[in-house]
DNA sequence: TCTATACGAGACTGAGCGGTTTCGGATATG
DNA sequence: CATATCCGAAACCGCTCAGTCTCGTATAGA
């Protein structure tokens, strides 16, 4: 499940049958997939058809049910495969400050691929609770390295001294991720910069006992 | 939209038609809309079928259609029509601390009626994003009354003096709900009362300004 | 060059579902 | 008792969509 573009589904023996003919464009699948992520984002689980994700990567529906027995199986390998493209280790601020390494990642480029991926995620809901390799593979890709920056954060922060060690790291990582969901699936409000500025300053901060010296409101 | 159950569509005029015949039987009305709400909270909107209503309210589809002009119409009224059965004003605990109140919601009760509620707006999504009513309803049904309690706990120990008088009230009645929904449908774990503990002593009551003195863990 | 396969485009099939209609029976008005 | 409407049950219609198949073309290996 973790390897890049499924392929595996066929041939339980390694190669034994070379096959004539034309080979298959294996340069096609990212696009493909990454058409299938962007309707996702768009109309959700249901709301997707088939027909829009040729469409959308100018593939006909054939190539692709060559390659993925099922819409189920497209959507999680596109879930699977989703690069977490920002929030890459060495592209990680390091300021110092638990509060300025949180500021540090309110970016517009940031803030908009946080909107994508948890657009994503609610395009998933329904299916993820009938599919639990679906809700597994949308955890892994899409919420698990958020929560990992955040923990990565924290760590440094009681590593510093700046954050008392018995502070509960796993759940204060959580309420970044978990308040963004809340403001853009159920409250259908944009994720601005005003909104996750207060969300540290007055949730994230005070919880791990850092007093209010420096606010800018 | 606020009133009961529709009724409302047709008869533009008032009463001018005295029709003759067996009269509509509207102690069904509510029947249904229950059924429906049961069966969007298993199913979510898109899987939820008019038929699988009618079989659970042991009613045929045309008594159904004839009180509501389509399946978004009786959703929007089904989650229009949904009572805050819990938390009723009077039956709000006012134990004299921010904590005490707070813990006082904790009941068996109460999170499954919470549970219920996040699972109902679970399987809103996507009909959400595209209708602006069902939108408001649910978020009055669902997500407000909820919030106004936070609130209300949260003026109190302001007026008594126990938090400061600056802190982000709005924000902070958010911080338990947009966890437990995030619990709930994102990451697909019970609303357990450890669970709610933890919110409680580290985040909500720290981020109020109240510091930890009688830690329970 | 010949063969077997992949490709995009699109026609086709079968199932599921929203919504309508029909049917036999019940019920309130007159 | 007659009439108009309601009821539950279920047949029916029209459309959408997952999944298959066909067609004309392109391409890799023998």
């Amino acid at each position: 499940m973790a390897q890049s573009h499924s392929t595996a589904q066929l041939d339980p023996e390694a190669g034994p049958t070379p096959r004539l003919g034309r080979k298959r464009d294996h340069t096609r699948d990212p696009e493909i997939l990454d058409a299938a992520i962007e309707v996702l984002a768009e109309s959700g689980f249901d709301g997707m058809t088939i027909d829009m994700v040729a469409a959308r990567a100018k593939a006909g529906k054939a190539t692709i049910y060559r390659r993925w027995p099922s819409k189920a199986d497209l959507v999680l390998d596109a879930v699977a495969c989703m690069k977490a493209a920002d929030l890459a280790p060495e592209r990680l601020p390091d300021t110092g400050t638990l509060r300025g390494d949180l500021v540090a990642m309110i970016r517009p480029r940031s803030i908009e691929e946080g909107e994508r991926k948890l657009r994503i995620m609610g395009g998933l809901f329904g299916m993820i609770s009938t599919s639990p390799e679906l809700a597994a593979a949308a955890h892994q890709a899409i919420i698990e390295p958020r929560l990992a920056v955040n923990r990565l954060f924290l760590q440094r922060a009681i590593d510093r001294g700046e954050v008392a060690a018995d502070c509960d790291i796993d759940l204060l990582a959580r309420v970044a991720s978990g308040m963004s969901a809340f403001r853009m699936l159920v409250e259908q409000q944009p994720l601005d910069a005003d909104y996750l500025l207060s969300l540290i300053d007055h949730v994230i901060l005070p919880a791990a006992g850092i007093a209010p010296e420096a606010r800018t409101d």
